[in-house]
RNA sequence: GCCCAGAUAGCUCAGUUGGCAGAGCACGUCCUUGGUAAGGACGAGGUCGCCGGUUCAAAUCCGGUUCUGGGCUCCA
């Protein structure tokens, strides 16, 4: 352990002290350090308030005081049951006795009368536990599966010195004040409406701009690229996504399928229950399962899924995902090996039914829209298409400053069935998947259990302020949907082979990847994604004339400004501009009107003094083209 | 979905033991015509999230419900 990790471990089993001092028969489970301080799960009948965290942090204080001494002692297996027993905590800690290994050592922790089964390390005295604050409680299940029973978790956090705590405090208060949802909120970018539904982005004109203006820059580069865009619609029948495989093994997390009107008369009918009707919907034909089954080569839809054709209900899905539609157009013309890669873009916007507990801004939602494209080609291009995806993502992180991300490989569990396709091709899409990664130049991890249901991928995962992690591009390489759908293309031998395809998206959405952009910039927008880019402020109504006449130009050369005609003072306006964080304030008197200048106050400098108009229009618009970042604030 | 905590004006928040609904900012009108982060006066704005119960009387107490926040679980 760091010794950063034993203050904090060594508070959590000071925590632990303090609780059962105050709550003798709370059952303990486990207190480890975090990133970013540590907690303890117990189990306690008594629902913890926040006046029980100050009653126990004051108690906290006072096992400080008396600094206790950390003992270890390791001791046999049967002897640590017995210690366990005495000390009344063989609810939780018998099973942590269990999971510990025959052949590894087993210790135990005392300090004080506190006993703890722990592998440690800790500090030696409770004394040098100088800086810590108890901040908050939780439900957690015990061992993290939702089966058991949830046990409450209070979270704390410690550093070596009070300084240093402080610090960290004072980072989360300045982090909350960049939170995309109260900024959201501030500058009018997006609204959550409880009558449009939780998880539902309404898009703001403020928020909308700085959605066009990126959709217009990953544009640019996918002409570049060589993509094709195209337009498909939000819903798609249930045949689609029984072949693709979304339906029904995602059914929990997606909308209720929308029934077809004929077919449900018919079902209804039939006095066909509800369970009977869903089995309905669930179900493919006989056909489709050997065609889909046969192409994949070993079974992916089971036989009991199969009903007569006769009783097949249909319907409609919000489409989860748009690879199905892509793929449909793919296959709408015969293609020869000389036209691929096809390269299929759009911004689609797809809907899946989150968890309400999981909802979160614009960063976790039920309806988005992807950047999304879909690359069909053969299996030699499959690596150069992926490096062509990393780069489109690395131009739009760079572009946008963020530096501070994690690239992640993810790999198929090889303990879960939940994935389609052969395990040959799986080996090979992996591979491809790993060979890319290495190739980027930035570390990363490979993680099983983290790849899509038809293929791995490569996620480039950020944080937002206050720690969270959020996927926001992704590449994905898919031998399987090409095989599910049967699509082929006619290679140089003239006989037909199976294209792979390339998922990626290099925002990931628009509502995340513009919630964390917010963050990012806390605000402060780069001028070319500014929803106001200048703000026109006379001194007085005399210059209203010449106010709206630099209005008139600005607009004229595409740029996004206002004309602030309020009867106030100068510095309310000017004040009002900053808050509003528009990057540009032009100031305008008499001498500007007279000379055609404007007296300049930027968001980073302040008071830049007074220079021409046509000069600040030249500075302003070049700005704007460049996609230049914003300048550093002045302190 | 689960645990805990919340919901009062557009925003931030006060509201005592159950007794006429409050402030600041923002907004509107008027006065003020100014030089880089708040000029002044007046005004408008609320079914106290929603439904039900207790009570002479509910923002306040009780039950339910919706939504939000912090976690947990989940995220093809």
């Amino acid at each position: 352990m760091t010794p950063l990790e034993e203050i904090r471990h060594s508070c959590s089993h000071v925590l632990a002290t303090a609780l059962l001092r105050v709550f003798p028969d709370a059952k303990l489970d486990i207190g480890p350090p975090t990133d970013t301080g540590f907690y303890y799960d117990v189990d306690l009948d008594h629902k913890l308030t926040a006046e029980d965290l100050a009653k126990i942090e004051a108690e906290m204080k006072k096992v400080v005081e008396e600094n206790q001494q950390f003992v270890r002692r390791e001791v046999p297996r049967e002897e640590a049951v017995e210690i366990i027993k005495k000390i009344g905590q063989e609810r939780y800690k018998l099973g942590r006795l269990a999971d510990i290994p025959e052949g590894e050592p087993i210790s135990f922790y005392q300090n004080g009368e506190f006993v703890d089964l722990c592998a440690g390390t800790h500090v030696r005295y409770t004394k040098q536990l100088k800086a810590f604050k108890l901040l908050s409680i939780a439900g957690a299940y015990h061992r993290g599966n939702e089966k058991n029973k949830q046990l409450q978790r209070i979270y704390g956090t410690a550093f070596p010195t009070k300084d240093e705590l402080q610090q960290y405090l004072e980072r989360l208060e300045q982090a909350k004040l960049r939170d995309h949802r109260k900024l959201g909120r501030e500058l009018k970018l997006f609204h959550i409406d409880d009558d449009v539904g939780q998880g539902l982005i309404l898009w703001t004109p403020a928020g909308s701009i700085i959605r066009q203006e990126l959709q217009t820059f990953i544009s640019e580069e996918l002409r570049k690229q060589g993509y094709s865009q195209v337009f498909t619609p939000h819903i798609g029948k249930l045949t689609l996504y029984k072949t693709s495989g979304h339906f029904p093994y995602y059914k929990e997390s997606q909308f209720s399928p929308i029934f077809e009107n004929e077919s449900l008369a018919k079902a209804i009918g039939e006095n066909c229950s509800c369970a009977e009707a869903f089995s309905r919907l669930e179900a493919v034909s006989e056909k489709m399962r050997q065609d889909i089954n046969g192409r994949v080569g070993r079974e992916v839809i089971p036989a009991d899924r199969t009903k007569p054709d006769d009783q097949l209900l249909d319907g409609f899905l919000l489409k989860p995902m748009n690879c199905p539609h892509h793929i449909k157009i793919f296959a709408s013309q015969p293609h020869s090996y000389r036209d691929l890669p096809v390269r299929l873009a759009e911004f689609g916007t797809v809907y899946r039914w989150e968890q309400s507990g999981e909802l979160n801004g614009m960063t976790r939602v039920r309806g988005f829209t992807q950047d999304d494209a879909h690359l069909f080609c053969t299996e030699e291009q499959v690596g150069q298409e992926v490096l062509g995806c990393l780069s489109l993502v690395k131009i739009v992180l760079t572009t946008l400053g963020m530096h501070d991300y994690r690239v992640r490989v993810g790999l198929r569990d090889p303990d879960s069935n939940k994935y389609t396709g052969s395990a040959e091709n799986w080996d090979k899409a992996e591979k491809a998947c790993r060979e890319a990664a290495k190739t980027l130049g930035v570390s990363f991890t490979e993680e099983p259990g983290e790849a899509a249901f038809y293929g791995p991928k490569i996620d480039f995962v950020v944080k937002d302020v206050i720690g969270r992690e959020w996927q926001l591009g992704t590449v994905q390489v898919d031998y399987n949907l090409p095989t599910r759908f049967d699509l082929s293309y006619i290679g140089a031998d003239n006989q037909p082979h199976r294209p792979v395809m390339i998922h990626r998206a290099p925002f990931g959405s628009m509502e995340r990847f513009c919630g964390v952009l917010i963050e990012h910039f806390a605000g402060d927008f780069p001028v070319w994604l500014a929803p106001e880019q200048i703000r026109l402020v006379p001194i007085s109504d005399k210059v209203a004339d010449y106010g709206h006449n630099l209005l008139a130009q600005l607009r004229a050369a595409g740029l996004r400004a206002s004309l602030d005609e309020h009867s106030d003072k100068l510095g309310a306006k000017v004040r009002r501009a900053e808050l509003e964080k528009v990057p540009y304030t032009l100031v305008l008197g008499a001498k500007e009107a007279e000379a055609q200048s404007v007296s300049v106050r930027s968001r980073a400098k302040g008071d830049e003094g007074v220079i021409p108009f046509a000069q600040y229009l030249e500075r302003v618009k070049q700005e704007v083209a460049t996609r230049a970042l914003p300048e550093k604030k002045k302190a």
